[in-house]
DNA sequence: AATGAATGAGAATTCATTCAT
DNA sequence: AATGAATGAATTCTCATTCAT
């Protein structure tokens, strides 16, 4: 029953845009289950009536704000073309974009997670969201195994599960839970770890694997 | 509002208990806001009138339910006086009892957290709880830094958030999501990349880091 | 979710029956559709909340008022053990019973049969009300025909569908649409239609088959 | 509100027409509550918007249609010129017209009688229909009793509402509730009853009332 | 203590109708 | 004339909570 924006005049586009953005708003703010159809209609400045133009319950709105989500974190952690050679460099690219990426949308994907238990499609959507990340993560891997600069004998994606689950819980501590620590020292300190914990060899560029400056910049 | 056991008879004793009992497991099951007061009721096998003679809503049944799984993840998760004088088998046993513990309770944590979005006195058991684990984690690594066992340069807290993080996550990844993998694999898997990530120096026991054993264990 | 008498409480049984008879009233007075549950729960004298207590929708409710008055209906037609013997004499004294019965409920009948376009369950109901008093007519056509007092060419079953019909029609012409007649009238009337049609031959006892005395009594 | 044909352009009519159509059809599929004035616009091919340009509400397209199907049903069922001389072959004539027009019409009818209930205008509407059919059936009777060819001693209006509802309930039985018979083999024996039930006495062409051949023509 | 009937606030949803374009 | 977005009154239903027994 959800109205897609290509059927709209603008002016429906226009209002459709202003439920959703209302409804992640809410969401975010306020957890799934807190949300009333009508705290989003008033945000937006809408009557009730027109929610159910665009939407059919607050579950479908729910999708399309899941979706959109989804979408956006999928782009937003792809590292670029500009990525560094050196290896632990492109780890800490990824690392940042990623913590950010999670950092953006942790609430959101909590909320997911949580929808997901009762209901199927959303489980869906949340098992391919994190199918994304850990296949990145464990290609990642195994390219520095092939390479001869990670330790061959770890299994590939169960690591990546393990060490990118180290990132995406760190984002949600950082953020939802009020964890201090400002953005560089994190990236830097979860990059450590991680490349450490993968046994990742030095290159010859030498990169200061020691977090020493790390809490300098922290502090 | 809350009756507390000690007021009551031993008949009353039992059906606050098996409202408590009933509680937790609708609440594992369904998530907080699913769950119906008569819905525990029914499953505690009382009248909706009796629940009140115990609990003034079902939020304070919460708050029971949730000061009893914190309770008994404190308890669970200490590392026994038996534990062994290796450093890297430490870690192994500390992480078999995390990973245990917040498997088990993966599920209440995951509600704590979202009830703790809008409800303060939920927010500070839910700190208290992390905060636990994160001492506990930090004076570890401290420890082991002052043997000269680990890299000194770590910040002991953030790595312990960072690491313990990892270990909370695979958990819930674990069991609620359907991440596959036994038990064994998955704690030494943990360890190992624990071990590795704080530079753990192998003492002379020799353990062996090399997760070679792990591959085969896993499959 | 009909929540059945047995299970009540006498103030629980009494407060359903107070449901049921103020949803009958209602559904007389204004037809389905133009019922409101509240309505309903005011004329019972309780709070909406209350009604959902014994019924899960007005249409359960409905479903439980057609089924006593199919039920009332079955127990009033039934012609007693104390039955004339004379043909005419039980003729005009089933009729009788028939009017009543169609009178008393004629909306609620006519309610049903609309209902029934849409449900199918109404319609079974509704088919076994009309198939009872169809048998019991084409029976008794069958009996006479048996006898040889009535016309033995006569498709029992078609005769009763199309006579019965004449008389469940008057009794909705004449009490929902005011078509004016006095019941001794109606039913001398229905009668001398009813046996000319099936061409039943007077018996010795000799009934009076002209209805003069009826133009006397309709004045 | 209604805007009259009259006034409109060729479009307009267009429009106008097909709203009326496509809620006649509606409003015989599922009943005048059930019916949307949106399903009316969607079968109609126009926007709700355009609905209000011609009707003011639901009722009053539904009084468009009611009397557009009164109106029908008086054209339908006048028994022509060319109508046969022999008293039971004009009874039976009229009796297929008559089963036709209350069969083609039988659940707008009882609509229309549904809405009677609360509405003035359409019980006006209603008794004026059912007047018309009731007094042509009477006068019928009435001549018939002045040729001396029907029993003159019975009350011809309550003799035409009688056996006039006999047919009329015997179209909605037969087509609404799918009682089985066939077109002739109704007719012949709802003659068959008719003529009998009023005396009527075999005129010297010699019609064959005993319905034989209509236990064959029903086989 | 326990029961379960009763309550009513609150939320979702539908749909006739209006109105700017 | 036609469109379709917007409105909000009206209705259904749920469920936490109270209270008489």
């Amino acid at each position: 029953m959800i109205v897609k924006s290509e059927t709209l005049s603008s002016r429906g586009r226009r209002t459709r845009a202003a439920l959703v953005q209302a409804g992640r708003e809410m969401f975010e703010e306020r957890g799934y289950d807190a949300v009333r159809v009508d705290d989003v209609c008033a945000r937006a400045g809408v009557s009730h009536g027109t929610f159910y133009t665009y939407f059919g319950s607050r579950e479908e709105l729910f999708r399309e704000v899941a979706a959109t989500v989804v979408g956006e974190m999928f782009t937003a952690s792809v590292v670029g073309p500009a990525a560094p050679d050196d290896p632990y460099a492109r780890i800490e690219a990824a690392n940042l974009l990623y913590l950010r990426a999670w950092a953006t949308n942790s609430r959101l994907v909590r909320m997911l997670e949580q929808v997901a238990i009762a209901d199927e499609g959303f489980r869906g959507l949340l098992l391919e969201l994190r199918e994304v990340f850990v296949r990145r993560g464990a290609e990642g891997l195994r390219r520095l195994q092939e390479q001869g600069l990670a330790d061959p004998s770890l299994d590939p994606r169960l690591t990546a599960v393990m060490l990118g689950g180290m990132v995406e819980h760190f984002a949600h501590v950082w953020l939802d839970l009020g964890e201090h620590a400002d953005e560089r020292t994190a990236v830097a300190m979860l990059s450590t770890l991680w490349a450490r914990a993968i046994g990742l060899t030095p290159t010859s560029q030498g990169n200061n694997m020691t977090p020493t400056s790390i809490k300098e910049a922290g502090s």
